[in-house]
DNA sequence: AAAACGTGGTT
DNA sequence: TAACCAAGTTT
C-alpha cells in the first residue's frame, strides 16, 4: 500500500468511526470558542472525568470571557481548587483580560493571536482553531503521538521535544478537507478509548487493518518514551497554631512558583530527614525558622503526618500543634528585611549545608539546631539575587521587595501578623483555595472540632 | 534540553 | 503496590 493511500484510508476510517458515535461531553454541546478554550486548558494533563464537574462549575460562574476577566483572582482559584497546575487558572484569566481588551471579548480566529495568549501552546492553539473555527491545524497531544507512533510504526522518543514538530507535520497531512475539528478529536478519542497506553484494544479498533505497529507486532512496545525522574523527597514541618477562639494561623503562598497564591499552614523545609523526625529538633527548627518571618510559635505536640506527591516532589509533612502565636518583630530582627528574598534562597542553601554539621552534633549529643546562625551566615555571603522561588520568608509583594511594611510598622501582638498571614475559622477555610495536602489536614481539623 | 508545575485513576 | 500516565506550557 502506498504511503498516501495509507494516510487517506486512516483519516477516512477514523473520522467515520468518530462520527458514528462519540462521548457526550459538556464542551461538545457548544460551539462557543470560549467554552472550547476553557475545556482545553482544563484538559491539559488532566483526565476528562476529572474535568467535567470543574468545567460545569466554571462556565456557570464565568459564562463569558468578560465575566472571567473581571472576576477576583481568588474566585478563579477557588473554582480551580483541586484541579492542579494552578498557573493554568491564572494564565487563563490573564488571557481572558487580554481577549477582553485587545479583541473586544471575542477569541480571535487567528493562529498567531491565539498562540500568543498566556497558557496557550502548540496543542491548545491547534485545538481551539480546529474545533472552534474549523481551521486545518493539528492538535498533537499525548494521545495523538501514541496513536501515530503505533499506526505509522514510528520509533522516535515521544518524550523528546524534538519529536513534537515531526508529529505535527504528520498530523497536519492527515486532516481531511473541512473536518479538522472532528478529525483532531477523533484522534484523541481513539487514543483515550481504544489505543490506550497499555493493552490497546486492537480487536475493536477502526483502523486496525493497516496499523503498521500492530502488523509488526509492536503495538505494546510503542510509543518509545523515556521514563520520567521520580519525585524528589522533601521533609517539611508545619505548625497548626490554634487560638483560644478556635481560629487557626494560615498564610498565602507567594505569587509565583509551586501552588502560587494558594493558602497553606505555615511550614518550613527541614534540613534533613533526621531533624524532621526528631521530637526535639523538629519543633525547634520549625519555631526558629518561622521566627525569621516574625512568627512566634511554640510547637508543642505532634498533631498528624501527611504525605503528598507532586510531579517532581514528594512531600513528607509533619504537623505540630501549638497554642496561639504572636507576631514579634523583635524576635525576627531585620534578618528577613536585611536578607530579602535573595537571603531566603541563601538561607535554604545554608540550611542544607548546616544540616551535615547538625547531624554530627546531634550524633555527638551536643549543640542544638540553629537556623538563625545559618541565616546570618547566609546573609554575610548572600549575593543580591532577584527572586526566591520558594518561600522561606518571602511572602507577598512587600516581602518580595525585601522589606515588609507591616513588619516595620505593626506593633507586636496576636492581632498583628506578617504579610500574607491570617487567622481563620471553619467558614473562612471553605472560602479560600487550598492545595490538596493542606485542605485535607485542615478539613480533618475543623471536622474534628465539630 | 530539561526541569518545574498537581492531582487522581489505572494496572 | 509502585509505577505509570493524562486533551501541555513555561522557563
Amino acid at each position: 500500500m502506498q504511503e498516501h493511500e495509507m494516510k487517506t484510508t486512516f483519516s477516512r476510517e477514523l473520522l467515520a468511526w468518530y462520527r458514528r458515535g462519540n462521548r457526550d461531553l459538556p464542551w461538545r454541546r457548544s460551539q462557543d470558542p470560549y467554552y472550547i478554550w476553557v475545556s482545553e486548558i482544563m484538559l491539559q494533563q488532566t483526565r476528562v472525568d476529572t474535568v467535567i464537574p470543574y468545567f460545569n462549575r466554571f462556565v456557570e460562574r464565568f459564562p463569558t470571557v468578560r465575566d472571567l476577566a473581571e472576576a477576583p483572582e481568588a474566585d478563579v482559584l477557588k473554582h480551580w481548587e483541586g484541579l492542579g497546575y494552578y498557573s493554568r487558572a491564572r494564565n487563563l484569566q490573564a488571557a481572558a483580560q487580554e481577549v477582553a481588551e485587545r479583541y473586544g471579548g471575542k477569541i480571535p480566529d487567528d493562529i498567531e493571536a491565539v498562540r500568543g495568549l498566556k497558557g496557550v501552546g502548540p496543542y491548545t492553539s491547534g485545538a481551539i482553531l480546529s474545533i472552534a473555527f474549523g481551521r486545518p491545524e493539528p492538535a498533537v497531544d499525548g494521545n495523538v503521538m501514541r496513536v501515530l507512533s503505533r499506526y505509522f510504526c514510528i520509533d522516535d522518543d515521544i518524550a523528546r521535544p524534538a519529536t513534537r514538530p515531526k508529529m505535527e507535520s504528520l498530523a497536519r497531512e492527515l486532516i481531511p478537507e473541512g473536518a479538522a475539528g472532528d478529525f483532531n478529536q477523533a484522534l484523541m478519542e481513539l487514543g483515550a478509548m481504544v489505543c490506550t497506553p497499555r493493552s490497546p484494544q486492537c480487536l475493536i479498533c477502526p483502523v486496525t487493518e493497516h496499523c503498521a505497529g500492530r502488523l509488526a507486532g509492536r503495538e505494546e512496545e510503542l510509543p518509545v518514551k523515556t521514563k520520567a525522574k521520580p519525585p524528589k523527597p522533601q521533609h517539611r514541618l508545619a505548625v497548626l497554631a490554634e487560638r483560644a477562639d478556635g481560629r487557626v494561623l494560615v498564610r498565602q503562598r507567594p505569587s509565583r512558583g509551586l501552588l502560587a497564591r494558594l493558602w497553606e499552614l505555615p511550614h518550613v523545609e527541614a534540613p534533613s530527614e533526621s531533624i524532621w523526625g526528631s521530637a526535639e529538633q523538629g519543633p525547634r527548627w520549625l519555631a526558629e525558622t518561622l521566627a525569621l518571618e516574625g512568627v512566634s510559635v511554640s510547637p508543642a505536640r505532634h498533631a498528624c503526618d501527611a504525605e503528598h506527591v507532586f510531579s517532581h516532589l514528594h512531600w513528607y509533612v509533619r504537623v505540630w500543634g501549638a497554642d496561639g502565636a504572636m507576631f514579634d518583630p523583635e524576635l525576627a530582627p531585620d534578618v528577613s528585611a536585611a536578607l530579602g528574598p535573595a537571603g531566603a534562597a541563601a538561607l535554604r542553601e545554608a540550611a542544607a549545608t548546616y544540616a551535615a554539621a547538625a547531624e554530627l552534633a546531634a550524633a555527638a549529643g551536643s549543640a542544638a539546631v540553629r537556623p538563625r546562625a545559618a541565616a546570618e551566615e547566609a546573609g554575610m555571603a548572600a549575593a543580591p539575587a532577584r527572586d526566591a522561588a520558594e518561600p522561606v520568608p518571602a511572602h507577598g509583594d512587600a516581602a518580595a521587595s525585601g522589606v515588609s511594611a507591616a513588619r516595620a510598622s505593626t506593633p507586636a501582638g496576636e492581632d498583628a501578623l506578617p504579610d500574607g498571614y491570617r487567622w481563620i475559622d471553619g467558614a473562612e477555610f471553605e472560602r479560600l483555595a487550598w492545595p490538596n495536602v493542606f485542605r485535607k489536614i485542615l478539613a480533618d481539623h475543623f471536622a474534628g472540632r465539630g
